[in-house]
DNA sequence: GTCCTGATCCTCT
DNA sequence: GAGGATCAGGACG
């Protein structure tokens, strides 16, 4: 169980968005380990509205601007975190939200954490999968080639890739950079 | 099943 | 001072 190396995010948003689908997101915790596969990404270009990136280089999304392969973990609603993943190299402004997880080890840490049974409600969402992995403020920044917050490709996602418009957003919402695996039971929305 | 609302606060204008 | 890449629970059909 190897963590992708960080040549893996510097390519192309949209295709690495598409390559996440799949692979695995671990997090070795004091409590235990918890991981899940990926099922549904979005991608935030520089020069999309939608992008905490838009207009240019802030104290929030400065994470965004540094290096790929690291988290970039902001604070929304009042009382959510969503978690993303930086592309690119230096400079450029671009992430993918991770919407959506399969629950695949440590389920029951995921259940005591989220309060809730049900595998489909564990990672069904941007808010509940960062729950769901004990991921805090504070990893903001954390690299993900390396423990204990990485991910690896442990499994291969299998099949066709649907492509959609992204959601919950205003401006750019015509735009198609959502995609998850055909069929999935575990996304967070059809 | 679908629709509507409240919770709750950080960030940028 | 406004608004946001959300979720859970309730009303209603």
């Amino acid at each position: 169980m190897k963590p992708l190396p960080r040549e893996f995010y510097q390519g192309d948003t949209v295709s690495v968005a598409q390559n996440l689908l799949g692979k695995t997101l671990v997090h070795l915790t004091p409590a235990g380990t918890v991981s899940g596969i990926i099922v549904e990404t979005e991608a935030y270009l520089q020069g999309d509205p939608a992008c905490h990136a838009a207009r240019g280089l802030t104290q929030r999304n400065q994470v965004m601007f540094g290096p790929p392969g690291h988290a970039y973990i902001y604070f929304i609603y009042g009382m959510y975190y969503c978690f993303n993943v930086v592309t690119r190299p230096v400079g450029v402004g671009e992430a993918i939200l991770i919407r959506a997880l399969q629950p695949y080890t440590g389920i029951a840490l995921m259940q005591s954490w989220r309060g809730k049974e049900n595998l489909q409600d564990l990672c069904s969402g941007p808010a509940k999968l960062v729950i769901a992995m004990g991921i805090k403020k504070e990893d903001n920044g954390a690299d993900l080639t390396a423990d204990p917050l990485f991910i690896t490709d442990d499994q291969n996602c299998t099949g066709e890739i649907v492509t959609t418009t992204r959601i919950g957003v205003g401006q750019g919402a015509e735009l198609p950079l959502r995609f998850y695996p055909a069929g999935n039971k575990y996304i967070s929305k059809r």
